[in-house]
DNA sequence: AACAAATGTGCGATATTTGAACAATGCCCA
DNA sequence: TGGGCATTGTTCAAATATCGCACATTTGTT
């Protein structure tokens, strides 16, 4: 029962190209483009001007964008979107806590993360006491699939068909001199991943960087996954290894316990 | 130099009506409604079935709503674009660690808060060891702007026009027996707010529940309000209230000082 | 199993969007 | 400081996508 690209049940043309270029354009302001003036989105999204212009007014209209000046930025409007998703799912109160606890007990921060659009997209982290918020990782925040341990396990959870897609589609890059890049050893990892129940990578994303990653729920079922990350030479320590995977996998079975609605 | 509706400066008729729907329609999906049939959003957005249609095939080819079934709901790529907002603006680098260290000082969650589209908006809320999401009130989350200390101090840090059009225009709920119901009297919470620099709401709006707020930033140029909230006995006792004040106008100070990229 | 009710889809009329042409603004340099 | 040039903003008729009716299909009920 595999998921071909052919149970796309509606007709394309069925598709509002207006809606699409709109969405086109609120993401046209990403990590890098804080301000852009209505050239620049034009630019971006290879959209003409007066068109950029109208959709912009638009989303200025639903206060989506906020104008200074003769720049555009998005408002904090966003979040409420954001926000009807997470408490309509419960991922404040149901999965957040779950998190917190088993994070409390190892004295590191657990993120929950699901596959969307191509990469792992975080969509919780555990809270802990007295940590600055490490990287620029965040909730809504993506993460490759090929070369972290939550994007692995992910992979490794689907079909493998959808796995080899990913390797062979993906682009590879070098974030670090640790990054594999052979499409063999990659899909070996997954499938490693995949047999183990569990994945690890070092340094291959952020130099010095290792994560581990374990999934939530049953193979080929799981729509998500679990896991830390930490110094290199922390969690290559087989102690520390075995009880971080031990907790992440006590954690992973209550959220699947408790965790009814899905993503 | 208030804000008129005269500022408006574009035309209406520019305003993309196909973008607007496709909003209503992720609109439609709040709280109450996390998985809708097409006939559903019909009628909460009041558009024709064959409409809805075309807008949803296009949010589900956006990866906004998954279908299962024969309803939708929506998928955590939302949280991609509130990702983009948080990592622009800093929040999660600047702000939470601020949040996070007066928190952990007082011992009580401080929520960040804006105004968005006629309520208050959560933007930040500090992480705390131990303590379990309080309420559904995370990210995202709005609150009335008359009936809680963050809404009251937000009104008291804009022009008395706005703040006095809201009180006008906005509905009266009783959400609890002490809830403030005249106009006047609300008008003068939120002048008294002004006057004091902070605001005291007790239980007007969760019955038990007391909150304080203070502005960030000058007043009148203050785009943002930091707040706690208790138990009413507790935010009553005067040296408690004496010491959350003075945290939060300290750590208020601190977020001006820092947070440069405005909301 | 047959009926009824509710939901999904093709198609022409109509309103919206498009983009080239025009206007306005801001910028650079003499 | 003023004039010319480049960049950005706006208008409007042509082109196109959208709307909602009417028909097809599915689902639930007696």
């Amino acid at each position: 029962m595999t998921k071909d690209a052919t149970d796309q049940w509606y007709n394309p043309r069925d598709v509002s190209t207006t809606l699409v270029k709109g969405f086109a354009v609120l993401s046209a302001f990403d990590d890098a483009r804080l301000r852009l003036s209505l050239p620049e989105i034009g630019q971006k999204t290879g959209y003409d001007r007066a068109t950029v212009r109208r959709l912009v007014i638009t989303l200025v209209d639903l206060g989506l964008l906020a104008k200074t000046d003769k720049t555009f930025s998005l408002t904090p409007e966003i979040l409420g979107l954001a926000g009807n998703y997470l408490r309509g799912h419960g991922i404040g109160t149901t999965l957040q806590p779950i998190l917190n606890s088993y994070s409390e007990r190892i004295g590191v921060e657990i993120s929950l993360a699901t596959m969307s659009e191509g990469s792992a997209l975080y969509i919780a982290r555990s809270h802990m006491s007295g940590s600055a918020v490490s990287f620029g990782f965040t909730v809504g925040s993506r993460l490759p699939l090929l070369h972290t341990a939550l994007g692995r396990m992910l992979l490794g959870t689907l079909d493998p068909e959808t796995a080899a897609e990913h390797i062979r589609t993906d682009k590879l890059i070098q974030y670090t001199p640790r990054t594999l890049l052979a499409p063999q050893a990659i899909k070996g990892e997954i499938q490693k991943a995949r047999a183990q129940g569990y994945s690890v990578v070092v340094a291959e994303f952020e130099p010095g960087v290792a994560g581990l990653a374990v999934p939530v729920g049953r193979l080929g079922t799981a729509k998500a996954v679990i896991g830390v990350s930490g110094p290199v030479a922390k969690i290559q320590e087989a102690e520390t290894q075995d009880l971080y995977l031990s907790t992440l996998h006590i954690c992973a079975g209550e959220i699947d316990r408790v965790w009814v609605e899905g993503v």
